[in-house]
DNA sequence: ATGGTCGATTATCGA
């Protein structure tokens, strides 16, 4: 099975490129994170036609989480246990969607982008991951063989090779000592990055900004992950970040992350 | 020179 993660900043804006890029990689199940739309608005057509079926949940212009598959989609959940809010719990809730897919737990997860150290969503951006890692290690406690993936945009970057320029990030959020202990907590209950081993570093992002020829320049971040259960991970044959679609006009800022995966025992 | 670009909703805001 084929399994990817890709914060396709609107889906609305990229729905053909998204639908084209499934077919071509051979993906089974997508997370997708950005869809900046509501439910309604989702354009479902097009992924249907080409054989697979969305569960979508947005609220705003903003956030907005989707898992699209064509191995199935069952046990759809919103949110996960202990989730902080922030505003409106929708809003706040279309940061998080699982589905299991193929016997596989799947969570498309959105993580609050922090914006500046002093400012107040650093906070509910910590406390998130807080409560992701007790979620996690409570799901791996009642089943140690569970196949769980946490997949998507954690914005954070948790080592210094995950950003191009360690000087450049002086005092900005998604290095701070803070959030990559948040980060790695996650790594502590039990869920591995099984995409790095395939995909080292330095110099290897999944993110660059749309501004001053960030992605001509190589010139970005490692901030979108895939973190699977022990038993999920004894599975993974192969990673890789799809560079070539942040390319050309039209693009995403990030870069789809694939990781392929055995079939189960 | 402390900007630069996107996207969604409407001159801003968030990323």
């Amino acid at each position: 099975m084929r399994l990817a993660t890709w914060n396709v900043n609107s889906i609305r804006s990229r729905v053909d490129r998204v639908v084209e890029w499934l077919s071509r990689a051979g993906v089974d199940v997508l997370a997708v994170q950005e869809t900046k739309c509501r439910d309604g608005q989702f354009p479902v057509l097009p992924f249907t036609a080409a054989g697979y079926e969305v569960v979508h949940h947005g609220h705003n212009q903003w956030n907005g989480v989707a898992i699209i598959s064509r191995v199935g989609i069952e046990d759809v959940e919103v949110g996960f246990p202990g989730m902080p809010t922030w505003g409106e719990p929708a809003a706040a809730e279309a940061r998080a969607m699982a589905a299991t897919c193929a016997g596989v737990r799947v969570w498309s997860l959105y993580v609050p982008n922090g914006r500046t150290l002093t400012d107040p969503h650093l906070a509910y951006k910590l406390d998130w991951l807080q409560r992701l890692r007790e979620a996690g290690r409570e799901w791996l406690e009642q089943d140690p063989a569970a196949q769980v993936a946490l997949v998507g945009d954690w914005n954070v970057a948790p080592f210094d090779e995950d950003v191009w320029n360690m000087a450049k990030f002086a005092g900005s959020t998604h290095v701070s000592p803070a959030e990559r202990a948040a980060f790695h907590a996650v790594v502590e209950a039990g869920f591995v990055d099984v995409v790095r081993p395939y995909a080292p570093g330095p110099g290897v992002f999944t993110y660059w900004d749309y501004t001053q020829l960030r992605f001509a320049r190589r010139e970005g971040m490692r901030i979108d992950f895939v973190l699977a259960s022990p038993a999920l991970a004894a599975r993974v044959t192969g990673a890789q970040i799809d560079r070539e679609e942040r390319k050309g006009k039209g693009a995403s800022d990030h870069a789809p992350v694939i990781v392929d995966l055995a079939d189960s025992p």
